[in-house]
DNA sequence: TCTTGCCTCTCACGTAACGTGAGGTCGTAA
DNA sequence: TTACGACCTCACGTTACGTGAGAGGCAAGA
């Protein structure tokens, strides 16, 4: 019989559990040994590493100590909704990870082999993407998700480096008065053009979208030198583009 | 002046966040207003507002508030790693999550349809499981996971009904100390070695691992209805089989 | 002016599942 | 007898807040 009743730092060595993890067990009520020496000691039978054993069979499954309790209290508790239930809760997790993981990447991708990136450009790129999320639907950042695979990662960087620049030249050219039908302007104007059809694939939405972006945002717009004001300068040299033309 | 400050109930309304978040964030130090009215209340001003979007957006990626306290602080913090860092613990989650579900599916479908599955017989399946895990290989866990692709639900659920019965008839003519080369023992060790092959598919390591659990884990035995000592018996009923087909 | 109702304040406990001491007791071997 | 290890209980720390409790502030209506 004594033989047959270990103590906690025996169990704890041999079933890989620590000490202080028995200790809660009993103060939880999950598992108490069946008997105590004279002083106190506490001294497990086999029928408690049995339990125990049901235990981190659970443990490893996943289970709160609340819902193993239950499991291994009640008789009428029904395995399959259980099960199911976890197995919910498992699924939305993972998928939640999953797109927390895809959303990292694509930032640590951006910038992937750069190392002179400033923690500032840094959180704006990440603020950049929030706001992305905020300002498009699910399919639009599925399009141009697609659209930024088929055009490739060195092109991508070419459109961001590129872009900055001709905001600021428009800039110049806007604040000078320019006539939007200069030669200049047109040039600018074209290239506007393509840039955006790069963009967004001619998808108006995608491009209305990005407008309430620039608009609501002038954190985002300050970064890649943006102003809303260029909008209708811009559109003023598309239509005399378009006069000229006929 | 007096219109760019918020309390924090609008800023909470505006935001999001929860008041006492925005009580959290300033006792750890991460996010103060920048004043106080008169009374006391929280005043906070745009860059405040612009911090806490900072904020956010990092806790959207999922990282802990100690580390989005070091990015916002210091200027020399390399985002790349930070991001792997963060990256590398997202993958292993994910990979432990998904581990998990698998088995908890794999436990789901085992009794996928029955009704009255009692907790004793369910925990008993679980414990069965971990117990494969512990002692089998990753490989041979793989090749008895493909051989039950093949054979199909319906074989092996005909199989695990099968084999208690089988066991316990070995039993009796153990029992009655049947000449392993009575008939019905044979008869009884060919298809001991049918439903083993079925298992196994003849690989010697699965059936050496098998049999050390069975050795080690009288609870799995009993499950089963297997005995170690059928093991020789059995041997010896082979033996007998081949000494007649000489 | 007083009350009403909605802020806001600070303080402080609760969460899950233990880890990690602190300070004291028990058992046994040298 | 003393040293050492194993054991005991108590209690704080962990994450990122939620949820009151009790008290004070602020504008509007009676």
């Amino acid at each position: 019989m004594r033989s047959s009743l270990w103590r906690v730092g025996e169990v704890a060595k041999r079933t890989g559990v620590s000490v202080r993890t028995l200790h809660w067990y009993e103060e939880i009520g999950l598992l108490s040994p069946s008997q105590r020496s004279e002083a106190g000691h506490r001294l497990y039978a086999a029928e408690d590493l049995g339990r125990l054993q049901r235990i981190r069979s659970l443990r490893q499954l996943g289970f709160s100590l609340d819902e193993i309790g239950e499991c291994l209290g009640k008789r009428k508790f029904s395995p399959q909704q259980v099960i199911a239930l976890h197995l919910g809760r498992l699924d939305e997790e993972i998928a939640l990870q999953q797109r927390l993981r895809d959303r990292l990447e694509s930032i640590a991708m951006r910038y992937g082999a750069a190392e002179d990136v400033s923690a500032e450009e840094f959180i704006q790129a990440i603020e950049a993407m929030t706001m992305m999320e905020k300002y498009f639907t699910q399919e639009q950042l599925q399009e141009l998700e697609q659209r930024k695979g088929i055009l490739g990662p060195d092109e991508i960087k070419a459109v961001e480096l590129e872009w900055p620049d001709l905001m600021a030249r428009v800039r110049t050219e806007m604040d000078n008065n320019t006539d939007p039908a200069d030669p200049r302007v047109q040039a600018l104007a074209k290239r506007w053009m393509e840039l955006l059809q790069a963009f967004s694939g001619g998808n108006r939405e995608i491009e209305k979208s990005a407008a309430t972006m620039y608009r609501n945002e002038p954190g985002v717009a300050r970064q890649y030198g943006v102003d809303p004001k260029m909008f209708p300068y811009i559109q003023r040299a598309m239509d005399a583009a378009k006069a000229s033309q006929t």
